[in-house]
DNA sequence: GAGTGGTCTAGACCACTTT
DNA sequence: AAGTGGTCTAGACCACTCG
């Protein structure tokens, strides 16, 4: 049995500069001084963005195996542990699988969206080259009801702001929200003009406020009267209906939504596998 | 500008086996002989396992604040990085929330489904305390369209496999699939009796078939005639739709599917953050 | 300013796949 | 047997949050 090693000194045990001519490099963010840039994105991203552009760009159609760890880092001049952080976000994504003792295989060439993408319907719009409108069709302070309170994490009863909005897509209505928002934020939504187009754009921008959660239900329901007058379809035709709740980084719930979507115009894509699996199937 | 440290020796450096009284202690698995019991989970799983136990049975509940990483690190006598690790997994489901320099939070404490879990309906309706019940409708040989060939990844006009299944939850129909499964496992389905309660776990057993990863489009569709017949609604009415392909660890698709469920009966779920995002909202 | 999470390194052993 | 990914450690510096 070896005896415990002996604390030996830990003096130019890491030697952080040394001669690897990068600017922000890993571990060492204090060479960052160097030149009066702003902050440079961690070495996993930048990695996992280079890797992500070679696959969406084509250089590694489906079915092609990723360099070995060992490559990618010794061509990004990284650890292998900051390599396997990029890896893993892509994994995440579903873009490539992985099995112990094989080669990393591409699976997907369609990169997901960010999550600032999915929850701003203009930003959405935007990406795919399509004009997004807004208008409000009606805005009230209120009470939560039983199930918004609980979703809001207030009280029943509490105060509340509802609003009506209908989103529509190069000019065709395709979507009706009906949003209700905590009363913190309300105030900030009501200052907001009725045909403003990206509401998400503009809390971020005039408040500060960050969206960075996110809880999707997704199922299918009849159009009502209000939804088949809205988004013109005959009362009682599929709609697909996506309830949300969203929080900030803190877990602060801000708003919660029933979405409904015009069949037709819009589907929702979930990419997963056996390490990460983010969705669920519940029943109603 | 300090020399580059010499070479030390690296012998004894990472003493593995020291007084930690683990058996299957980090890096070092080969203490693993000193039982002969089975593979035992890795420790990050543990941890993981552990963490989203708690949160799930209330003792963390929603608005919490974890453990620091140092804490868990010392209670679970694991080093930061595999703790780092486990939250990892915790963080993907959407279960906590993190921001730099401020503990994590509980964001939600109902934990998402295995990915087999999702893949099989069975599974599924084990899992909420229900009975599944399958019935193939008819099974034909045909040859791939242009749409399924390029999902499976096969030339159009190849050999397929065509099931269409009811499935049912405690006898009531709930779900229509429209299955193509790819001509290399075609013989392991046929040879599956008509009422197999559980594909999924039949392949596993017989073929040691792995589903590992898949991809999911959802939508709303009106039921066609012989949706309506089979799942007992109206021509017309409303019915989630859910386009998926599976395949295995290496990405060769194994089948493709058009699942029709009937509303009311199952609602999909996806959390999402800034830092992970699987859901994607396509133009239809 | 102490605490906490985010990033990174360097090295090690293992299980598994591939040649 | 060589290659590759999976797991783990120990230590370091940083940016950020909070009292």
């Amino acid at each position: 049995m070896p005896a415990p090693p002996p604390p030996d000194d830990d003096a130019r045990r890491h030697p952080r500069s040394r001669s690897r001519a990068r600017t922000g490099a890993g571990g060492d963010r204090s060479g960052r001084s160097t030149a009066g840039r702003g902050p440079e994105p961690p070495r996993h991203e930048a990695i996992a963005a280079a890797l992500r552009r070679a696959i969406t760009e084509g250089r590694y159609p489906v079915g092609a195996t990723l360099p070995s760890e060992a490559e990618l880092a010794a061509a990004h001049g990284a650890s292998r542990g900051t390599v396997r952080q990029a890896v893993a976000a892509l994994l995440a994504e579903g873009l490539v699988g992985s099995r112990q003792g094989a080669r990393r295989v591409v699976l997907s060439t369609t990169p997901s969206q960010s999550f600032t993408e999915l929850r701003s319907f203009a930003q959405w719009a935007r990406a795919g080259g399509r004009t997004a409108g807004g208008l409000v069709l009606s805005s009230s302070r209120g009470t939560a009801r039983a199930e918004e309170a609980g979703l809001l994490q207030v009280p029943p009863g509490a105060p509340v702001l509802h609003v009506l909005r209908l989103r529509t897509l190069d000019g065709d209505p395709v979507l009706l929200e009906r949003t209700v928002y905590a009363e913190w934020i309300a105030p900030a939504v009501e200052a907001l003009p009725d045909d403003c187009e990206s509401v998400t754009e503009r809390l971020r921008r005039d408040e500060g406020l960050v969206f960075a959660h996110g809880e999707h239900h997704i199922d299918a329901v009849a159009a009502g009267t209000a939804d088949a007058d809205h988004l013109r379809v005959r009362r009682g035709s599929p709609l697909l209906r996506v309830r949300r709740t969203t929080t900030t980084a803190e877990g602060r719930p801000v708003e919660t939504s029933d979405d409904r979507y015009r069949p037709g115009s819009v589907v929702f894509t979930v990419r997963n596998s056996t390490q990460t699996n983010p969705l669920t199937r519940t029943h109603a």
